[in-house]
DNA sequence: ATTAAGAAAGGACAATTGTCCCAATATGTC
DNA sequence: GACATATTGGGACAATTGTCCTTTCTTAAT
């Protein structure tokens, strides 16, 4: 659910470092709670976190949010649409204090092109989002809300500092109120 | 719901028939019903689909099968196993009579260092299966199965004909049963 | 201190989905 | 035809989840 890829941040701060790259990737900071990018806009830069938290999500015709992951430091977003060449297809917004690193879409494609390392931790990067994906999603739609909250708590204890109550609803496909309903039983059955 | 990819198939049958490639990329036929690959082994080659449709599924210690997608002409899988460095997460399954073709993961990762085109093709490949299940699993998180089901059918006329009921409640994650209320109230409302 | 605003928790009922089971309809075999 | 075997569809009830609304607590502002 916090996804995380260090090797990819480390890579992406020694090349922000390498002269031969002046200029390439550049550093922004942002407070809890700004979009840094909408639905359905022109998408111009990839981004890395480099430190805190930010939520990737999708607003359905129904009004509902749908929680697809909360990326961590080296995670990146804005890539996809580099490939799919058309408008984002989720959102996202930081849920804490939040650095990230930003490359324009040109400058990335020709890291792609030149740099073999770059080009192989993308593949693994944009491998690692399917395969996390698809064992997320199926295990969510063969198990209940308490199941599903149980294995959130196994990788990540101290879940309810880290994210609200709402988003962590809205990352289980669910409502606040079953939401509290599934906590309410994991509690009575310790 | 049914995935194709023809101008990755173009590719890699243009390669097929490169003396440079000389048996690098070999052809297979399969009956209806068999499995490819298994959930949790090793996976040594990669496959695409050339002709007919495969499921790609996991399943859950529910005894639950999760479909995640159908694999038509020019759809890779195999692949995400290179990078994630682990065994297969989920299981593939003819549902038709189909052709493969197949590629060691050895002859696969050099044309990945080699092959312009094929790199790039490759990125936009898993790019693409990201954002396909990211709309697609926020649609049916968000909708009943009736609305999902519509969302099917507006996709794929005959779907009724493609793909078995049981399949088709397996990739929507809900029960026979479910489906077929599901089905019926869609009659009514006609 | 008082008030307003907003978050958090949960009660009550409705809607949806799952489970279990049975009847109807093929399908193929002898 | 008679029989076994699937396959399909749906009834009845249980479990789960959603919707709506109220209450309780904070928190913040004046």
């Amino acid at each position: 659910m916090i996804r995380i890829n260090y090797e990819f941040l480390d890579l992406i701060e020694n090349l922000r470092e390498n002269p031969d790259y002046q200029g390439l990737i550049t550093a922004h900071n942002f407070k809890s709670g700004r979009v840094i990018l909408d639905q359905n806009s022109k998408v111009n830069n990839v981004y890395m976190v480099k430190e805190g938290l930010t939520k990737c999500y999708l607003t359905e015709d129904t009004g509902k949010d749908f929680i697809q992951e909360f990326f961590g430091p080296g995670e990146i977003f804005g890539e996809v649409e580099i490939f799919s060449e058309t408008y984002s297809f989720c959102a996202i917004e930081t849920v804490s204090q939040v650095s990230l690193y930003k490359i324009t879409h040109k400058g990335f494609v020709e890291l792609l092109k030149k740099h073999k390392e770059f080009n192989w931790l993308m593949l693994k990067s944009l491998a690692s989002k399917v395969k996390y994906k698809a064992i997320r999603h199926s295990f969510n739609q063969s198990h209940n809300t308490e199941t599903n909250l149980m294995r959130l708590k196994s990788e990540h204890e101290n879940i309810y500092n880290l994210i609200p109550k709402k988003d962590l609803a809205n990352y289980l496909g669910v409502t606040e109120r079953n939401l509290n309903r599934a906590i309410n039983r994991l509690k009575e059955s310790v």
